[in-house]
DNA sequence: GATGAATGAGTATTCATTCAT
DNA sequence: GATGAATGAATACTCATTCAT
């Protein structure tokens, strides 16, 4: 049913996505009609059904993107430097609080909705789960390395220190202005290296 | 009313509330209807709004119990030791994530609410606040007392290692099994006494 | 769901049945909407559902009413003559013609829903089944006795008599005036009476 | 147009009669979509159009080409005998049912529409009627022939040995495996015989 | 106070048909 | 002629809330 991917199908789809989104993060997901998005793509309310089975179904489409996004933030990139631990948790950190922060109202909704949503509570679990798993390993190679304390389990540790990134990111967006951003990044990254230990060259401390 | 007063009418009133929340736990917010909760209180669908005047209000009524909870367990104790901060700590860090576990779908109902009910979404968010007020305090009366470092930001701290906390909390509840509960509260208590540096004759590390 | 078997919510429950069918025969069973019954019964739209979970729902009660109504026609009575089987074959033969006829428009109607649904394919089965047997057993007692030949299989002629009889009432009911209506019966069951060989005192023959 | 005239044109209008008759037969009329019968014919949706205007219109050319078939099917043929009218009108019998068989699927859908649509339903009405005519006129001329018993009215009995035809036919598609097809036919033929006293030689009774 | 019948607002979805390319 | 993207009309059903007994 989904549209040939290039020309003008393909460019009526991505209308339909980029209005959908605008859509859902003004009234939410519960309250968005199919009619606004539809106004909102410039197309006949019929031919939102050209490319979408469903309202649900573009919702989990910008839901996976956004979660795609996230997961790009937190993985390595080539600008981590070796040995240099510290900065590059920290880097780290800072991409997923920008992500999350763009993405915020996104994410709300879809934890909204993984309420009551199997698939996209599914598509959350699995993302977080990665996302601690990535986190538990790099504890690890610390830990193994000597450049972390083996005293602390990683996984638990991983756990926790996820949680607390994601919360602090979803409180700060919903009640914006009680933290400083600057400061914020930088206590976050405190706690995980005091929470493991770290010892670097390049340890950023708050 | 007097229906508040007398006995007949008091019972009538808890068993609504009581009836409610188990019906809100079996199928959400949105799928609870009031014919449900009538029919699980033993009462005719009508009488519902004798003692309530919306479902809103009974599920507002309940949040705002729970709340309350929340707050008492995450409250200073009798059973506290003075000087026992690490101990001390541990055992509210304890509190809170039992607590939570208790009471986790309707934690996450009303965190799924206050996304669309702004009166919701104010009383979470005041909770928290007085949430992480409070432990702000905590951190910076051992800060001042000379038993944790200066060198962090109390307000910032105590917001991440409350998001930490209470995020932890639900996604422990929404995956069960996936982490160990014991490890998990020492691992906790270990975070934030690594985070403020707490030093005390009960040290308790992982 | 449905309401208390008197009073109130009885009268209500037969008016919405009256109306139904009124709705059904003046525009058939596609292009009657809940609301145009809903109108016709004098009440809310939604206060149908408070009696039918659905627009199919009303409509099989009726089919199975008029159902229940045809195999009553083609029973037995109490007006039955011993041995006169003539006159009773005739007079079975008109009182189904008769009930058809009054309530041809709905059993059209059924007809053509029994083509996608299945739950009253089966109900128009068994009716048409039941209806065969009685037929089968009546010309197996004839020819046992001696009043009927013997030479055709009871079954078979059944089955074909009563095709024969139902078909003709449906055309004429949807091309009236085609036939004489005395003249029908009368040759309806002269051609029944001659397909069984049947000898009686009061053979009714064209 | 050029279309039906040159061989492209007319093998594509051709391809689309057999895949439309193919997703009827299928799915039903109502639940047979224009894309489904495009596909089906292998041609892009809007093709469809450049042949038949509309839905409608491929179905009743259709059930008009069954039409003919059954006309034909219970007209006279060559391998009619003189004088062995028994014979004759058997064979006639068995090439309706037959060709009923063969087409059931349309011919329940055709009348099913028939309720709904006017068009097609005069269709079926003239197709019947011409049908009972003949019937009537075979009749007459037997019965003014001297080989048929006078006694009875040949429009009605037309009318009447028409339906059982037909209807039985009918019912046979929709529970196939509850008459024996040759003992059917067989029957049927007697009941015809039966019913306007016909004498021959070649007479073939039950 | 209790009852439960009555109310009615609100919206996703399908698909035959059209028409610009 | 062929394509397939775009159109838009049309309607059943739910359930919180009200209110006459």
């Amino acid at each position: 049913s989904a549209a040939r991917v290039n020309g003008k199908g393909e460019r009526t789809r991505q209308a339909i996505v980029v209005a959908a989104r605008a859509v859902f993060e003004r009234v939410g997901y519960l309250d968005a009609r199919v009619s606004d998005i539809a106004a909102e793509a410039g197309i006949a309310h019929g031919s939102f059904y050209t490319y979408f089975p469903s309202k649900r179904e573009v919702f989990q489409e910008i839901v996976l993107d956004v979660g795609r996004e996230i997961t790009a933030a937190v993985s390595h990139r080539d600008e981590d430097v070796a040995g240099a631990h510290g900065a590059n948790l920290d880097r780290a950190n800072r991409r997923y609080l920008d992500t999350y922060r763009r993405h915020a109202r996104i994410l709300i909704l879809a934890d909204q909705m993984a309420v009551v949503d199997d698939e996209i509570q599914t598509f959350r679990l699995q993302g977080r789960r990665k996302h601690v798993e990535r986190v538990t390993e790099t504890i690890r190679r610390l830990q193994d390395g000597g450049q972390a304390d083996g005293d602390i389990d990683a996984l638990t540790a991983a756990g926790l220190l996820v949680a607390m990134l994601s919360n602090f990111a979803y409180w700060s967006s919903i009640a914006p202005g009680e933290y400083d951003d600057e400061l914020s990044a930088r206590t976050a990254t405190t706690i995980w290296a005091r929470t493991i230990g770290l010892r670097d060259r390049n340890r950023s401390s708050a």
